[in-house]
RNA sequence: GCCCAGAUAGCUCAGUUGGUAGAGCAGAGGAUUGAAAAUCCUCGUGUCGGCGGUUCGAUUCCGUCUCUGGGCA
């Protein structure tokens, strides 16, 4: 475990506050924030990422935010280098590191670790998806079922993310995934963390999803894209929720009115899939909706301040 | 007023040579170990617009009415 100092984590879906809450947080307690979030590492996504303005955070740094240039992919082992870096940093100068993000699998590579692996090959991986798309994720998962039963049994054969990542693996280490996925479980604890989960039930998150996408185009998030179709049409981050019916809407025209609310829709269902991931995420956790009175009290408690 | 085309799941629509119907999207749930705002899985009974008629049987054929588009007056 990388010390015994408390690691506060404010999580929770996308619209539920948990920016705010984070920033008061690191006032009171002279914090600092860390971003857990898988768009808003790259330079230029800022609108669509709902990126915290210098006006939200009121002076409070933030790390981990803009830390990448759009085609630099930065993944789930690289975030947790970099926040590993990051809270030691915080640390040494005395403050009081608070995690903020809603990326899930970010935020377990840091708090439980990975398989240890070699780097991903990116020409590697681009060679499988080909194949892929060429014949058909199921005839992979065929594949991988020769050389790593036990991977094969426990994705489907349309899963290509995670049928091309096996067969990426054991192309690089020639040792099979399933099993080193078993023996290291979900990892143990790499910091005594406290993981503040926000929600809200869906009548409020919705209204509160719905204003946040008007915002959003309002503060020109069509322009965001427009630029960044042209600088970087490859980066992967164009394909999240909300840039990648953004890049259809200007390749194809049409009316903005639907892409709009194909964006609401889009954000509600990322929503849906972080809450349940966040449900069944192991470790220290505490549901609260962001109103929560005794919250606060509660976080000092844990925190020590 | 006349002509034409529609009326089927919350939405867009397919279909039934007459045996009471199914896709996509939405919605709900789930999976998730280096793409994770990604990727994938599961869940569909609805007076098939109303009323008559033909028929063993009509959502399907016929008539009529209502509504919605479009056209002609």
């Amino acid at each position: 475990m990388l010390g015994a100092d408390p690691l506060l984590v404010i999580t929770g879906p996308t619209a539920s506050g948990k920016t705010a809450l984070a920033v008061e947080l690191a006032r009171a307690w002279d914090g600092e924030l860390i971003g857990a979030d898988s768009v808003q590492v790259y330079r230029g996504f800022d609108v669509g990422s709902s990126k915290p303005t210098e006006q939200e955070l009121g002076g409070i740094p933030h790390h981990l935010i803009d830390v990448r240039d759009p085609l630099e992919d930065l993944d789930a082992a690289g975030f947790a280098q970099l926040a590993d870096a990051a809270i030691a940093d915080v640390r040494a100068r005395g403050k009081l590191p608070i995690l903020v993000g809603g990326s899930g699998l970010w935020l377990r590579a840091l708090l439980r670790g990975l398989v240890e692996l070699p780097a991903v090959s990116p020409v590697l991986r681009a060679a499988l998806v080909a194949e892929a798309v060429q014949l058909g994720t199921p005839a992979l998962h065929t594949r991988l079922g020769a050389i790593d039963p036990l991977a094969a049994a426990k994705i489907h054969p349309n899963d290509t993310v995670r049928v091309t990542r096996a067969l990426e693996v054991h192309a690089q280490t020639g040792k099979p995934l399933g099993a080193m996925r078993a023996e290291h479980a979900l990892g143990e604890p790499r910091y005594r963390a406290l993981r503040v989960i926000l929600d809200w039930p869906n009548e409020l998150l919705y209204p509160r999803i719905a204003q946040r996408t008007q915002e959003m185009f309002a503060r020109g998030f069509v322009d965001e894209v427009r630029t960044l179709l042209e600088r970087c049409p490859a980066a992967r981050a164009l394909g999240a929720v909300g840039y990648r019916e953004l890049v259809r809407y200007l390749r194809d025209g049409g009316e903005l009115e639907p892409t709009i609310a194909a964006v609401e829709r889009a954000t509600r269902i990322y929503a849906r899939r972080q809450r349940t991931w966040l449900k069944n995420e192991p470790g220290d956790r505490l549901l609260a909706q962001p109103d929560d009175p005794q919250l606060r009290e509660r976080l000092a408690r844990f925190v020590g301040r």
